[in-house]
DNA sequence: AACCGCATTGACAGCGCTGTCAGTAATGTT
DNA sequence: AACATTACTGACAGCGCTGTCAATGCGGTT
């Protein structure tokens, strides 16, 4: 057909001085291959630049070589950097990834995605909050048997393998530097109320603000979806309320630059009369001016090791629950400073 | 591991009483099948409920069913958008949709896709800048016969079916928008200078100058690289020059919101003493203050339509080289405003 | 009736890989 | 030293489907 022959097992079993099998066995991290028999195979295949034929596996071994994360989450950025962390490591083994949008307006999650596992075979399923917490698409996934990871799930955690970040220490740290400035009157703009982490981030700021002995009065909470739109309107209503908070500490970087453009249309003067805390270390925080002053989520790590963790499942059936933390850190900017009162 | 697969191709052959190869002629839309053969094997199929082996047809026929948008660009904005136009006409027409980055910094374009292609069996391949217009690769693709589309090409249109929006005419637009703002004085920012889209926008700036007899020599033409850093280094080394444009054009948004970054900083009032216009209709260009004057493109439409292309052309195949083109509009924001001597 | 041309259909051999199971080498045990 | 146990390895038969090509049916011609 043309110049470029694939390059079968079939090939580096013959030139590696051994079966299809064994070749099959390397490929696939059996166990029972000698270690030099391993290494040898590996170096004849990455000489012979071979790539396994996924449609091959797939049917031998009725498996199939798809990852899809499935995601109801409208921050390009976000769901950018989840994706990287699912495909280096899906490329890196043999997978696909794919990044499947499931919004609840179509159906309820648990049916979506039913219906996408019959029609595609699906080799492992990455979920991502508000998804990651749906107790009717968790029950089907395990009634099925379909090997599945979350990430930053907030309910039972016990089912599955996941990764995590503490959502709650995170807003403490984001809360005490806001404090630690002087800040007495504190907004916090949360996301949506069924959101797992959101809820953590919340109770994090209430937490700090009570242990900090400042009045819970004047700190008033907002309650916002994660948009840029509902952190601009969060902003609105706070002055429309005659509040007036000398910080405003938004669960998420979104809502952050709409409260701050909304404050900077109102004429406010960041950080100079009004301090702004993020949440996610997006890259949004970094193109607007001030930066924003925010924590940073290892959001592609998350993704990776979660995707690891999968592999690792359905590579040995016993890893069915294994969890992994990672850390976060404040990331000071331009758009948080000192109280003057 | 996954859905259990029972009802097959020979099942349904059975049952329908023909050959199983006709019941392959029916569900891969072959010609030569009598109508009421076709109507019966459909019928029996949907009672019994069977669903084709996406693994076994892609390995009998060396054709599966994945689409594969290749990509190097930064920015994940514009990636999800092309994403979303991808996977809708995906979905609705049983593909996969796998976004692939391929950073020329792991060897040439060329050489990463042959080497995805052998491992994975692809339906067809879509293209964006600069991908869609490197030589060696497009040579390949068609040496291989892979079906494929390009995303505003600039190159080779005979080539292969693409949709491209006039980027020369669309640079016109904000110049010539600026210019009747009473802007004389008109910095751009340029794209890299390989990249074809880059250079029509830079065309159509250059010509709109011409056009309207403004002195090209206060016009500076500065060279970025489409990221929001190089908008930002633009604009110092436009102040270290010496030059005081009234107006930046941005021959995208990133580096459109990096410009006005380094300006803020700079204490330059936007859009009182600078005007700033940039292009695209990303994301960026909503959540700044003051909101950007800028291009829009219709990112998400132009990938739905190069999907329907490329299946129209797997489908038939005399259909290699269509093309279409979409408008892109002026959105008149708060960056731009008139020239005040 | 014998013939041609085209539409329709089927038999069969793989596609590249893995599961099964049997076989051989290496190691331990008495 | 004989035997048991374990660690490796390979031969082979498909996985479910499609490409190839030969076979059949059918209408119209000579």
């Amino acid at each position: 057909m043309n110049s470029i022959r694939k390059v079968t097992i079939e090939d580096i079993a013959r030139e590696a001085g051994v079966s299809m099998k064994t070749v099959s066995r390397v490929f696939n991290h059996e166990p029972n291959v000698r270690e030099t028999t391993r290494e040898r195979v590996m170096e004849t295949a990455k000489a012979m630049k071979y790539r396994p034929n996924v449609a091959a596996r797939g049917l031998a071994s009725n498996k199939s070589y798809v990852f899809v994360h499935f995601h109801d989450n409208p921050n390009p950025d976000y769901l950018e950097r989840i994706h990287q962390g699912i495909h280096k490591i899906c490329r890196a083994n043999g997978y696909f990834a794919v990044m499947e949008p499931l919004p609840i307006a179509s159906g309820s999650y648990a049916e979506q995605v039913t219906d996408y596992v019959t029609e595609f075979a699906i080799g492992g399923i990455i979920l991502s909050p508000p998804l990651c917490d749906d107790k009717a698409l968790l029950e089907s996934l395990i009634a099925r048997a379909i090997p599945f990871v979350r990430l930053s799930p907030s309910h039972d955690l016990g089912i599955s393998s996941h990764t995590f970040v503490d959502d709650k220490a995170a807003a403490m740290m984001m809360t005490d530097h806001l404090i630690a400035l002087g800040h007495k009157d504190i907004a916090f703009i949360s996301g949506p109320p069924h959101h797992g982490a959101a809820q953590a981030r919340r109770n994090g700021f209430v937490d700090s603000i009570k242990t900090a002995n400042l009045n819970l009065k004047s700190c008033p909470i907002m309650e916002g979806d994660f948009s840029f739109h509902s952190g601009y309107k969060a902003y609105e209503q706070l002055a429309r309320l005659g509040a007036n908070p000398s910080a405003i500490f938004a669960a998420n970087d979104d809502m952050a630059a709409g409260a701050m453009v909304a404050a900077l249309k109102a004429g406010r003067d960041i950080p100079g009369d009004l301090s702004i805390g993020g949440f996610d270390g997006s890259r949004v925080g970094e193109i607007m001016w001030p930066p924003l002053t925010t924590i940073r989520q290892p959001i592609r790590g998350l993704a990776e090791q979660a995707t690891e963790l999968l592999l690792a499942h359905i590579r040995d059936p016993e890893k069915v629950n294994v969890s992994a933390q990672l850390p976060v850190s404040l990331i000071k900017r331009g758009s948080s400073a000192p109280f003057k009162g």
